[in-house]
DNA sequence: TTGAAAGCGTTACCAT
DNA sequence: ATGGTAACGCTTTCAA
């Protein structure tokens, strides 16, 4: 009962095999009977082509990578469950890798990529790649690729949400809501998408004439303890922010954590509003104003711009899909 | 600047491919001088063994199958994460589907995954899924199989937490904390997770000389608007509950929006219990008393029980990840 | 209409 | 120590 070959199905039948895969096909030259036979041998013993003997013969394997930071957050996994879905409507299937956020890692997954003979890979770079060789490599040896989300100043088709502009109208909403003084809380510096960020908070603060102060703004590596920390240092300086943006969503939760571990109340004492998934800014209280991105989207997109590289396209193409910042409660 | 074969490293070194392919793997029987030359000529081009041409040697992938009901939904993110690293860990890739919690589509991803000659698959079964013959055709071609988190009554491997003990326990919990009427709401009957949560629920009320009322229960597909509508049915009649326990993360988090939406508090006027995942239980408000899954532990053990089978090992195992309920905010 | 053979990249076996 | 060759499953080209 195991699998049967194209090469059996002709013994069997006592046919060569060329014909059992002319058949098989629906290509011409091959009379009606013997093609009814073969294709009822075939079904009966649930034949099934081998894709490896056709990935080998069309150096094609119909499979493309994708590698993120963490594909059990929330953000990447939505992003991921579309590229995914889009793959697989036109008949490619996805190899998902996650770089636990390490450059290190990431070179290893994108490796193990290229051994696997993907067509193409979809990155989202991890938060300490600062350098892109190994990205550019995969340029030269022709292999189509795209970044999401996080992308660099390189030449490589990306989708990436309108970064400084959402931070831009965030800040109008909390400052045009009454608030003083407000804090930036983001990623690594070098990090193109923080400091994409913190220019939208900076180009709003700079607009109303605020002072420009650093003690306002924390920039480290994103996890939820340094979010935690670097809250907590923010709320016990003596000119506390009376509103914090928060660039990533652990960073928007540690602080909401930190806040309510300092007795502080949201909105009333101090405004948040964070990069986040929908369905978790809906689901904390207070519910979070939070720049909305749409996830189905930058999935679709991302595919749609590695398709077509496979398709033979050339062009780097450079996608913005907007995100808006949407007001609930954690803000007045 | 392609990919090299051992056939161009042969003809570029003037040697047999035979030889190639022995220096490259470290076996005996080729001079150290050109072992060197082969070595070096490798490296330098960037040679990588084609992993289809391997597989269609030795007719083994080195690749395993995922199949859950959602990826983006935090507890099997997390678990399909534990998969694939431990996986790799032993050099076996993963395949992740997605069966959009359909039997329908389930079928399609196992049909994939075959046709991809995954040499083992994993799979969360789908809510709908009722039938098994599709998973029983799957120990005929003698694919390993191993179930997690939603098993069913055939002779297969799999890993599941102690659904009806941890219902037990938390019903245990409400009661002993003074509810009168304990609600449950659950995934459709036939699902075997739910029937068992259901006994465990339950034997708690018989145990303590609760009557059994059916206005108590409801069980029916998973959604978060099934979940939010049975919530309000349960609120709604006149002798509402003042406890819910959900058997499931969606459930809950309707509940407690439709809870909120009746203009009722947590945990004064009605306590809630829910099965979730410890990340999602921490940010809401109040903090969510839930039954503790080790989404680590379930991955590991469903790949070792993989693992085992792809080793040669034929037994079934029945694998219980304890889960234990822990009390947080939502429950007095 | 059908068959024969080469080739994709690799490995295993046998011959030199 | 090295070479030659068949085989894995499939497609393609050419010949019958």
């Amino acid at each position: 009962m195991k699998r049967i070959s194209q090469r059996e199905i002709a013994n069997l039948l006592g046919v060569n095999v060329s014909t059992v895969s002319r058949a098989l096909r629906g290509l011409e030259g091959v009379s009606q009977q013997l093609r009814q036979k073969i294709m009822s041998l075939a079904k009966e013993r649930g034949y099934r082509p081998n894709p490896f003997a056709v990935s080998l013969r069309y150096d094609t394997t119909r499979t493309i990578g994708v590698v993120v930071p963490d594909v059990s957050f929330s953000h990447y996994a939505h992003i991921v469950k579309r590229i995914e879905s889009e793959a697989r409507k036109v008949g490619y299937m996805c190899i998902i890798t996650d770089s636990g956020d390490k450059c290190e890692n990431e070179k290893h997954c994108i490796d193990l990529l290229v051994n696997m003979h993907v067509e193409g890979i979809i990155i989202c770079l991890a938060q300490d790649t600062v350098d892109f060789q190994h990205i550019q490599h995969l340029k030269k040896i022709h292999m189509p690729v795209v970044l999401f989300d996080r992308d660099a100043d390189i030449d490589i088709s990306s989708v990436v949400i309108n970064d400084a502009d959402s931070a831009y109208q965030a800040t109008n909403y909390l400052i045009d809501g009454g608030a003083r003084r407000v804090a930036f809380l983001g990623g690594p510096n070098k990090m193109k998408q923080t400091s994409n960020r913190k220019h939208g908070y900076l180009e709003s603060l700079r607009q109303h004439d605020y002072v420009i102060r650093k003690d306002m703004v924390k920039c480290s590596p994103i996890s939820y303890e340094s979010g935690f920390a670097n809250t907590l240092e923010l709320l016990d300086q003596p000119e506390a922010p009376d509103a914090i943006i928060a660039s990533h969503g652990l960073l928007a939760m540690a602080a909401m954590k930190a806040i309510e571990s300092r007795g502080l109340r949201i909105p009333e004492d101090i405004a948040i509003v964070g990069y986040m998934s929908d369905w978790i800014s809906e689901v904390v209280t207070p519910r979070l104003s939070f720049v909305r991105q749409n996830q189905k989207e930058i999935g679709c997109k991302a595919f749609k711009l590695l398709k077509d590289q496979l398709d033979g396209e050339s062009c780097i193409n450079h996608v913005i899909v907007n995100a808006f910042f949407e007001v609930r409660d954690s803000t007045r």
